[in-house]
DNA sequence: TATAAATTGAAATTGAATATCAAAAGCATG
DNA sequence: CATGCTTTTGATATTCAATTTCAATTTATA
């Protein structure tokens, strides 16, 4: 899984004309051994820790490459910080999210996926993505 | 309609021992007299154009004001400005988003409302909010 | 190894949004 | 309509994420 998800940035590099670097190795690596919606600046302390040298434009430099290679999805909820998360090939989902902790919960409903390419369709769009999220309470939280 | 608005402030204002002031009266009739999706530096610069003296920081806390008092929801996109839209009471509305010109066309399906209610109650959660957005090109800039 | 081009990272900059705080304005009271 | 108290305002500073800059370093290719 994880060497799949490192040939396919190796082929997204090699058609780009990208150069193979330390850099990007390292912060390919970490992030694969990261859980889901990771904040640049989690990702990038975490990196730090093994890797005092690394910069923070470097950071977000390659973050924004995982996303374009179509490894990582960046996800802006409201906290002010972009997140990023892994993307399975050929998987979609969307997010509920907990303002009292900040959990997470992911869903997918292939229903309302149809209905939004319906809508679209029948605006005259073409849809290149979307977002959807609901902000709540969690079970926890509500008591 | 404006009117009722203007009350809907007013008795908010009232009920929470805020201050009448010159101000807040200039920047809501600016709001109302505006279309949707306004972005803050954009009403800043409508309300500045009548009147000079108008500060910045008043243009933000008073919209925050209003998204209080129901009369506007804020709404943020993905270019970073955070925006304001009216609220018409009872209703609701999601956006279709054109990343070619920023054309922003409304839409409501009280079936996706529906399932993500479902969704919502599945995972224990108490809904507070939702926002979802369909990015993609209008028909114009599709071609 | 030499050369050209891409990459990096410290530091500066940007841009939206908020905080600060002295001055001004609103409001209740007599 | 003056007094005194509280809220509000707005110029300015500050914050914070993110981007830009650019000299130095690294990579790829010959
Ligand atoms: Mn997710
Ligand atoms: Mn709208
Ligand atoms: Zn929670
Ligand atoms: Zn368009």
């Amino acid at each position: 899984m994880i060497l799949k998800k490192k040939k396919i940035f190796n082929d997204f590099a090699a058609s780009k004309g990208l150069r193979s670097t330390r850099q990007r190795d390292i912060i390919l690596d970490i992030f694969l051994s990261t859980h889901q919606h990771i904040s640049v600046e989690e990702l990038y302390l975490k990196v730090k820790s093994s890797n005092p040298g690394i910069g923070h434009a470097t950071v977000y430099r390659t973050l924004k490459l995982f996303a374009e290679a179509g490894l990582a999805r960046e996800i802006l909820l409201h906290d002010g910080q972009t997140r990023y998360e892994h993307v399975v090939a050929g998987e979609h989902h969307d997010h509920l999210v907990c303002t009292g902790c900040n959990l997470i919960i992911e869903f997918e409903d292939e229903t309302i996926e149809k209905l939004q390419n319906e809508i679209a369709a029948r605006h005259g769009f073409l849809i290149n993505s979307h977002k959807m999220e609901i902000y709540g309470l969690c079970a926890n939280c509500r008591r």
